[in-house]
DNA sequence: AAAACGTGGGT
DNA sequence: TACCCAAGTTT
């Protein structure tokens, strides 16, 4: 019965395969080949809480600037945070980094998921996806459609996050010894292709025979989600800080933990997630205010004004004066690289 | 254990 | 428009 479905899965995925940059064809033997677990850790990484779609490009970028985990390993910080720049949840490039040159130290991915799971970066999911995608081992891989995928098959009722361990060893009782790399991916392929969230197309499912969720009615309500909490709404303010007739911009680095941590910036006025910014200007000065921007952020809602200044000194602390005709180059978050566009606009 | 941590696309 | 949420990890 759970051998069939397993079966079942495979078949379904050998006709149904997305062909992604990263991944192999259905049934294709890994290559033997140290670039394989470097591209397949590379795009676990990428692809943490973030679509295939904005994952494509990025993926193609670093993989073009940086082949192999040595030279990845041999990169800047600075180079591979600007390259991350609009991905979001910069933690991951920080890691991305750290595991990198861990990786090049002991001269290569470990194969076994405890030794993947101890590295930076690398938590239980990305550390079962990466051994069994990129070493072949059996391991349970559940992220959130796998969650979805299975907590419908076998009709899990508790809510989440208490029912991740069952659904964890529901998942375990169909994970096969073969093809664990593209059992994992014909998992997710469902969830997100077949199995969605909202409207499930449960005539075009191959597990739709087993799938006692689907059997019980309302396929769609699982699984059941926590109530979700309200987001807050906060104001900062941005500092558009020019000399040389507007050539140049100060840029700042943000602190290498919290919010866009270790990105390239502009100056603002101390704003979080869990405050208000002051409002206060690094310098005084005749500041001329250009708008504002609107920017979500999973757990605050920020209103970022954009105020200006050509100034004659060098604001206070650490910075540098940045090519305003490179500012693309600059690695700016999503958020201030439309606090740059409001202000070239506005210039 | 709960909260922090980005962004863009879909509905 | 507003809300949801996607191949989660860290503290």
């Amino acid at each position: 019965m759970t051998a069939s479905i397993s079966a079942s899965l495979l078949d379904w995925y050998d006709a149904n395969a997305r062909d992604l940059p990263w991944r192999l064809p259905p049934g294709v033997p890994l290559p033997d080949d140290a670039d394989w677990p470097y591209r397949v850790w590379l795009s676990e990484v990428m692809l943490q809480q973030t679509t295939v779609a904005a994952v494509k490009p990025y993926f193609a970028r670093f993989t073009a600037l940086w082949p192999s985990v040595d030279a990845l390993a041999a990169a800047s910080d600075d180079d591979v945070m600007a390259a991350w720049a609009g991905l979001g949840y910069y933690s991951r490039a920080r890691n991305l980094v750290k595991c990198a040159r861990a990786v090049a130290e002991r001269g290569g991915f470990p194969a076994t998921e405890a030794e993947l799971r101890a590295l930076p970066g690398l938590g239980d999911y990305t550390a079962a996806a990466v051994a069994a995608i990129a070493f072949g081992k059996p391991a349970v891989v559940v992220d959130a459609n796998v969650e979805r995928v299975v907590a419908r098959l076998f009709a899990i009722d508790a809510p989440l996050p208490g029912a991740r361990k069952a659904i964890r060893a529901a998942a375990a009782t169909i994970t096969p010894e073969k093809r664990a790399g593209d059992f994992a991916q014909a998992m997710m392929d469902l969830g997100s292709q077949v199995c969605t969230g909202k409207a499930p197309r449960c005539l075009l499912c191959p597990l739709a025979d087993a799938c006692k969720g689907r059997k019980a009615g309302e396929p769609a309500r699982l699984p059941v989600k926590p109530p979700k909490k309200a987001v807050p709404e906060r104001h900062g303010t941005a500092f558009w800080i020019t000399r040389r007739q507007g050539r140049e911009v100060w840029l700042v680095t943000r602190p290498g933990t919290g919010m866009l941590g270790g990105m390239r910036a502009l100056p603002d006025d101390g704003w979080s997630a869990r405050a208000d910014g002051s409002g206060a200007p690094p310098l005084a000065g005749d500041w001329r205010v250009l708008g504002a921007v609107r920017h979500g952020f999973t757990h605050a809602h920020l209103t970022l004004e954009v105020r200006a200044l050509e100034s004659e000194g060098q604001p206070p602390g650490e910075g540098q004066w940045w090519a305003v005709a490179r500012i693309g180059e600059a690695g700016l978050a999503t958020l201030f690289a439309r606090a740059a566009a409001l202000a070239l606009a506005g210039a």
